[in-house]
DNA sequence: TTTGGCCAATTGTTAAGACAATATCAGGTC
DNA sequence: GACCTGATATTGTCTTAACAATTGGCCAAA
């Protein structure tokens, strides 16, 4: 049995809180606490100040500083255990899959994105479309094909398919902004995303599309979107380049 | 712009909460409302009582309930819009992932799983394990090399490496009941993973494990398991023939 | 008709307090 | 020394209360 490091660290950089500012308190706090777990200032294994006194130093309320505890847990930074404290878990921080589109994860890691549009067209839903997006087996749906670049390397070919209510995207659009920044701009919020993973082997025009040897491997990912108002505002069938792009998932146990 | 199904439904099953049990208030209720989503008794789009009433109603405090909600809100079931309320999120209902093997998997969709042990032996870190485990390179460690077969079907090679205070693990335990029952039984309980997916072919000896051609495209999954302490159990390499499994993801953005 | 503003409904945030459950640890007893 | 017991520390659950922020609809005014 290996001796935990149990310092409990002051974090005595935790004063200035803005409260009267549109940032709620708990965010505030926990945003702080992740970057000093993220920085090393509260190396792994270390035990986090219990709650009612962080709460006291701070000047806030303990459900305050639970939440902001929480928060962290359930990115898997942090663990609690009742009786013991708080303690960082060990190993390497990753940074955790988000409810983003592939442009954004490449924007975030300092790529440069590009698009190719294949196909930008109306289409009537056949039944898995209409299944996928909540309408009727029919309906006129906004067809899109694309192929997503980073630094001018070809990384995925996405084909997606949208409601009736947003045919009339400019294809422009849709070569400078993503997918998911337009839906944004439109006034979209997307909340809810239920995704498949899978593999399978490259068709012929994949491989030339993703400039790979035929019959590569492929990573696959199926997904629907869902607004806020838990409406299906898109359906997408993704492949990618595994040597290029692999999904990132943290799981914690309740 | 479609009109959305508004009745509020009564919901008029909810009554006999177990007050003294150990099952927390907040858990019995939000079991209760996934239920009442997954059996279809609130429909795709239905709006459900505010929190408020629901709290009278119940006889519980408001954060209570809105604790019950917020469960289902990150499963993904739900969608919270402030000075709306609460409605079900459209489409069809997913199995989560969970923290969980595919031993679990498997028994759960009542496929009968069985184990093929290709290796069960000490070995010492390498420098990849040993930064994934959190331990000194060169120190001992627990490898595993398996085979997992569902009816008698290989779906997956797996390769785990464990820290040194689990050698001794007999290997009939591992061909009964899977790496995480055995864990679980010697006191560990998981509580956070990460994991990376991704795709690449197969290798010749892999492909006569799967049972699957040469070079067949390959899912795979790179996963580090930590306890509840922090401390890093587990960490495996594992692929898995991508026409019998896949993995599923929700996500909610917050 | 359209625009603007006010009002009601509903979720979001914060507080203060109480009790329960669980783990560690020190001490005493056998 | 081994085992039970109680004290202490810490997180888990629940209540009551108040105010803030956002949305949608109604109504009056331009």
């Amino acid at each position: 049995m290996s001796v935990q490091e149990e310092k409990t660290l002051p974090m005595g950089l935790f004063m200035d809180l803005e409260r009267s500012g549109p940032i709620p308190l708990y965010f505030q706090v926990s945003q702080r606490i992740e970057t000093a777990i993220l920085s090393g200032e509260l190396p792994a294994g270390s035990r986090l100040e219990n709650e009612v006194a962080l709460g006291q130093r701070l000047g806030l309320s303990r459900p305050t500083v639970r939440r902001a505890i929480q928060e962290i847990v359930d990115k898997g930074l942090l663990v609690r255990r009742r009786g013991i404290g708080t303690q960082v878990v060990h190993g390497q921080v990753t940074r955790k899959v988000e409810l983003t589109s592939l442009y954004d994860d490449l924007t975030n890691t300092h790529k440069v994105p590009s698009t190719h549009l294949l196909a930008l067209e109306n289409r009537v839903a056949d039944a898995k479309t209409a299944e996928r997006l909540g309408v009727v087996e029919g309906s006129p749906t906004l067809y899109i094909r694309r192929v997503r670049l980073a630094d001018d390397v070809p990384v995925a070919v996405m084909e997606n398919w949208l409601p009736e209510d947003f045919i009339g995207i400019a294809p422009n659009d849709l070569v400078i902004h993503g997918l998911y920044q337009v839906l944004r701009s439109r006034g979209v919020t997307m909340r809810v995303a239920r995704q498949h993973i899978g593999a399978r082997k490259s068709t012929n025009e994949e491989a030339v599309l993703l400039e790979v040897e035929k019959n590569s491997a492929l990573l696959t990912m199926d997904r629907t979107a869902y607004d806020n108002s838990g409406r299906a505002v898109e359906f997408g069938q993704h492949c990618y380049r595994p040597d290029l792009y692999s999904f990132e998932v943290t799981l914690v146990e309740k």
